[in-house]
RNA sequence: CGGGAUGUGGCGCAGCUUGGUAGCGCACCUCGCUUGGGACGAGGGGGCCGCACGUUCAAAUCGUGUCAUCCCGACCA
């Protein structure tokens, strides 16, 4: 490809609505334009680093046994009914009608299309196991697109689903997967950690991410890791065993004292000299409109989605100020955040919330409190010395609902974990039949029972995976891509195109390197060096060759973009380095 | 959805307070000059000032509404 005919605009600025580098380089490189919000139009420098992805997926995916199909972007409201998805799915699927008021969906993942097209195809133990993918846009409307590539509302992505016919053959197929993610990612260039996760809204018990560990803003999740094994999950789904703390507020007995003024944790310690380990804290919260109290101790923090998965629900939000005064009212009780209880000083509990009950889960540190301190839903005050079964009853739901943090001990093998953060690239689930038994979706087994698919799903995030590789390969000049998914493998650089030996050396190793299968630009447009040089450092072309003075002596200058190293060689080496290092991508 | 901000050539911005000619840098075109890290000179093309309504002799500028975009909080590839 000749520079001079490639589409590209470089920019001498960032785009100002840039915040992540990853969005900051594409854009400013010329490989992305912005269409609409989270929607981006992959330019033919974009468009060719995505193919690239695709096929090392492809290759690897098509090497561990799946195949692959397409399957529409379009689909129908009728299928996501069967599986249950249609109401619990949310503000995120892009729902339409067609001319005939029919409702259809955008898809946003293809579990209830591949289950539909499984039980019409396998209908035998005969078949399999069996694992089918595809490469393809999807579409999740985002509550706030951001980062750029890293959380468009479109996006490109490799969804794999499997079907076995018992859970040996579905973990079987998982840690196939597992090594399948893990050489795709190794070919892109990226670093992953696999941690176990959260698995949402997509359901299934056992799951992991894969995450490209970043040290840059642009990686949302915190991943909390051990260097003394090999733990590692999500903050989402993390545990921990905890250091000794008090837990023995030590009160000789219970009574209600005044504490006022004291609204958070710190002023209440504060005030009746305590640690914060011997406060039962008591927040609201509102899931699906519903009233929920998380009791956990006043130390430590809740994580939301552990505490969504405890009552069962799709969306969870902290309780504004307002309605908390609301409840209160309510049920009587006259009390302001800081001072909320499960029970008042007559152990008179908060009912309900609107047509609500009130339901109450305890996280599994309060058991072991003895003496505490709580709210007793009267402002300006706190029973102290008090004990579960005399001042309140533990709660039907005790479970773990809190927040790991840094420091705490490894769950595995009791060293204090580390956090860092991550993008998450790909991820594995184990289903189950909790797609194929509402669906009845099911096969024949050999003894002739009719019987549900066990399944697998497992997503790559082809177009985040590119964003993930600038993020962790650039540098204030611009794109360093790992040879592997780089738009083309090479430019070269004539400093004078006017300069007839320059031209001629430059044309004739360029001619050579396409006729080895190497893809090169060669720049020849008729620019100063510095402006070349820097356009090629920003596009990211994995090696350069400069064709300059130096020719008279029959020297090139070859640089590496990664390392920076720079060489004088002859222009036959050049090649062959070049040549050689594009064979050796696997 | 809640909170904050911004919409002016492809990109980055000024102009708005105090209404009257749409302006700067980059990019683009032509000529000259220059050729190892985003040169220089001269000339040139390109804009319903987000959109609508209103105030006014007159609106980028003032008012109302609306749409879009971005940033901070709850979800996910």
């Amino acid at each position: 490809m000749k520079m001079s005919k490639l589409f590209v605009q470089t920019l001498r600025e960032f785009p100002s609505d840039a915040e992540v580098i990853s969005h900051k380089m594409l854009a400013r490189a010329g490989y992305i334009r912005k269409l609409t919000s989270g929607v981006y139009n992959f330019l033919p420098l974009m468009w060719r680093v995505l193919k690239k992805v695709e096929n090392i997926i492809r290759d690897e995916m098509d090497s561990a046994g799946a195949q692959e199909l397409l399957m529409p972007f379009v689909q129908p409201k009728e299928l996501w009914e069967e599986s249950g998805r249609w109401g619990a799915y949310g503000g995120e699927l892009m729902r339409l009608k067609d001319r005939h008021g029919r409702e259809m969906c955008l898809g946003p993942t293809h579990e209830e299309i591949i289950t539909a097209i499984a039980r019409d195809v396998l209908k035998s133990y005969k078949q399999l196991p069996t694992n089918l993918y595809q490469i393809q846009s999807k579409f999740r409307d985002e509550r706030r697109p951001r980062f750029g590539l890293l959380r468009g509302r479109e996006f490109i992505m490799k969804d794999a689903y499997s079907f076995a016919t018992s859970q040996e053959d579905l973990e079987k197929e998982y840690q196939n997967m597992w090594q399948a993610y893990t050489n795709i990612f190794k070919r892109c260039g990226l670093d992953t950690k696999a941690v176990q996760s959260d698995s949402g809204a997509i359901g299934g018990s056992v799951s992991h991410e894969f995450m490209v560990i970043t040290d840059t803003d642009a990686g949302e999740n915190d991943v909390f890791y051990c260097d003394g094994c090999d733990y590692a999950a999500n903050s989402n789904h993390a545990v921990s065993k905890l250091p000794q703390a008090v837990v023995d507020g030590g009160f000789a007995k219970s009574e209600v004292v005044d504490t006022p003024a004291t609204h958070s944790i710190e002023e209440l310690c504060a005030f009746l000299n305590v640690p914060a380990s011997v406060i039962l804290k008591t927040l609201v919260y509102i899931v699906d409109k519903k009233p929920v109290l998380a009791l956990i101790r006043g130390d430590k923090a809740v994580e939301e989605t552990k505490l969504l998965n405890a009552v069962g629900g799709n969306e969870i939000r902290i309780a504004t100020s307002g309605e908390i005064e609301e409840m209160m009212a309510e049920n009587g009780f006259n009390a302001i955040p800081g001072f909320i209880g499960p029970v008042d000083e007559n152990k008179k509990p908060i009912a309900k919330y609107g047509e609500y009950k009130v339901s109450v889960v305890a996280d599994e540190t309060v058991k072991e409190l003895k003496n505490f301190v709580v709210g007793v839903n009267k402002n300006d005050a706190h029973r102290v010395g008090a004990n579960f079964g005399t001042d309140l009853d533990l709660p039907e739901i005790i479970t773990d609902i809190r927040l790991v943090e840094a420091g705490e001990l490894c769950p595995q093998c009791g060293q204090p974990l580390k956090v860092t953060r991550g993008i998450e690239v790909g991820n594995i689930f184990q289903l189950g039949t909790k797609y194929s038994q509402p669906m009845n979706a099911v096969y024949l087994d050999s003894d002739g029972k009719t019987k549900p698919y066990i399944m697998g799903c497992y997503g790559i995030g082809v177009t985040r995976t590119a964003a993930a590789a600038v993020e962790a390969h650039h540098d204030e000049w611009g794109i360093k891509w790992p040879l592997a998914i780089a738009p083309y493998h090479v430019v070269i650089v004539p400093v004078s195109v006017k300069d007839e030996l320059q031209m001629s050396v430059a044309n004739k190793m360029y001619e050579e390197l396409l006729a080895n299968g190497v893809e090169a630009v060669l720049d020849d447009r008729d620019e100063r060096p510095g402006v070349k040089f820097k356009d090629a450092d920003l596009i990211g072309f994995p090696y350069r060759i400069t064709v300059g003075k130096t020719i008279t002596e029959g020297n090139v200058e070859f640089v590496t973009r990664q390392t920076g190293e720079k060489e004088a060689i002859k222009p036959e080496e050049a090649v062959k380095n070049v040549i050689e290092a594009v064979k050796s991508i696997k």
